[in-house]
DNA sequence: AGGCGCTTGTGAAGACGTGCACAAATCGCG
DNA sequence: CGCGATTTGTGCACGTCTTCACAAGCGCCT
């Protein structure tokens, strides 16, 4: 967690982007808005409300406005926002407008189809190098990448100046990966493995848990079933009626 | 969401499960946990404490404590968790003493992987059925499982009693697929197309998008640059240091 | 039996995130 | 030129989550 706030400096009278510093729940939803924004560009839209992207990203209007009024103020009030200065900004805070050079290491079940995705290209990233430590996969080409050894990545991810690695080998190797990453200068990492890393200050890492995401669901479904089941909860008062249609529960958006 | 629970029982009496009505953001930490257990038990280990567990899951401990607390108390003071009791209690909460079916709809590229990953299993899911629309993969065989056109989607989910639904189809199929799992009764969706899906309510969707993870990650990798190339904000003070041996545990976890 | 060290469980405080509600700003039109 | 319709940007209150700090409980050793 970053945790050092600089408190000088409130005004900052800087005419530079200067670095909005921005919630890390906004970062998170701000590619959402994106692949909104895109989908809205592609269909002829010039403008679109708070309202309107909100609805487009799966979220709140208030919490779009609060979000984007962390950017700076792009829209127009009466109007909306501008569909590709929106775009245009967004990707600037993502430090979208340089397209960053992915490693991905570990080709095998999934590896493969992380290779094969054209979902990268088309939203800021560039798949540079496949890595494996098994003999048997090196020199293998997908997608007109050849998979290499691992011991090249030293070479490889200063000539490609890798920011970003992508860990998708067994967990059993996903700790010695990372560490071999962090040595080449990678302070980026997205880890497929089902294991917590270790990692220097300074690096980031986001995982990606398969299962877990299905044990969240179970839980929810298991709960959705044992309030059907029995709805007479503890010995008196709130005799929640078990009608079946008076479920308060709105929104049943679950976590991030 | 409501959190009072019975105000009166103490002890507690009760021999039921009793719907402890967990805080959202420990259901999410449950699976980590969990799987962090389930190495302590693979590897000997009967009892762990709080901080020892929280290490392995990497969470503070403090937050575990709170966390595991919500489901009652199974520690004992002095001594710590006994791993084989905390494992069981953890996997009623999420419902995993039943194994769930799971019924996974596009079998492409990232599909195939999913089918063929052995993790569903070992953690609590069985993959019951496969869907596909393309005519020229239906009856393709898929680690014993055959995959079938998705109009039998009816019959198959009540012959296999399917909880969970999981879309691995373009994000252009993935509203209709979504329609269709509810139509069948499933109630859990897990989302691979990067698109917002619109369900009834009662029906829980996750999402995973891999772009959007890089995208966060792109934009702590650019703000870091930014630091570091005008570092005169403040007192600047840390002077990343290159030794790369003094890594500190401290984990970066990024948002959730 | 009693004391000591260790660990849990939790109250309290603060940080963070969310959503309402409304003033301020802008456009289009008569 | 002014007015009403529309939509942004934000102050505020509320709920959730995190973290600290410590009393209470437990086992072990003397
Ligand atoms: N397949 C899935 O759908 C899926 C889903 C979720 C998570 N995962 C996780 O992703 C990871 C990969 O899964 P998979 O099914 O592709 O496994 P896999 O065994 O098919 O592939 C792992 C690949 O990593 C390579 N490898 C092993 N050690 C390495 C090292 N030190 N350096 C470089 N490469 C190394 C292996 O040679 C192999 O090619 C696993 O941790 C798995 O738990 C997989
Ligand atoms: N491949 C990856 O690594 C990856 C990573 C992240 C996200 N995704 C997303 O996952 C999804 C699948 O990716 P992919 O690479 O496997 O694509 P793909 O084109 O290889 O596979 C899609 C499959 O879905 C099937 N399909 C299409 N319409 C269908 C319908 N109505 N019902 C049932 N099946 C249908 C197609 O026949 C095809 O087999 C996409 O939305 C993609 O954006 C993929």
């Amino acid at each position: 967690m970053s945790q050092h706030r600089h408190p000088g400096a409130p005004g900052s009278a800087g005419a530079v982007p200067a670095l909005p510093d921005l919630p890390e729940a906004t970062v998170a939803r701000l590619p959402e808005y994106l692949r909104a924004l895109h989908n809205l560009a592609d269909t002829g839209h010039e403008t679109v409300s708070s309202e309107g992207l909100a609805t487009a990203a799966g979220v709140n209007s208030a919490k779009l406005r609060k979000d984007l009024s962390h950017l700076g103020s792009y829209g127009t009030r009466g109007v909306g926002y501008d569909v590709a200065l929106l775009i245009e900004q967004i990707e600037s805070v993502l430090g979208l407008t340089q397209r960053r050079a992915v490693a991905l290491v570990g080709v095998g079940n999934l590896g493969h189809a992380l290779a094969g995705y054209d979902g990268f290209a088309s939203r800021g990233f560039r798949i540079a190098a496949l890595f494996d430590a098994d003999p048997g996969r090196v020199g293998e080409e997908i997608n007109g990448l050849v998979v290499r050894h691992v011991d090249e990545l030293p070479r490889v991810a200063a000539e490609e100046s890798i920011a970003i690695g992508v860990i998708a080998t067994p967990a059993s190797a996903a700790q010695r990966v990372a560490d071999q990453l962090v040595e080449v200068g990678v302070t980026s990492i997205l880890n497929f493995a089902p294991c917590v890393l270790s990692v220097p200050e300074g690096v980031d890492v986001r995982k990606v848990d398969l299962a877990i995401e299905l044990q969240i669901l179970s839980f929810h479904e298991h709960r959705k079933a044992s309030l059907t089941a029995l709805p007479a909860t503890g010995g008196s008062a709130l005799t929640a009626l078990p009608g079946g249609l008076a479920a308060t529960d709105s929104q049943e958006a679950i976590g991030t």
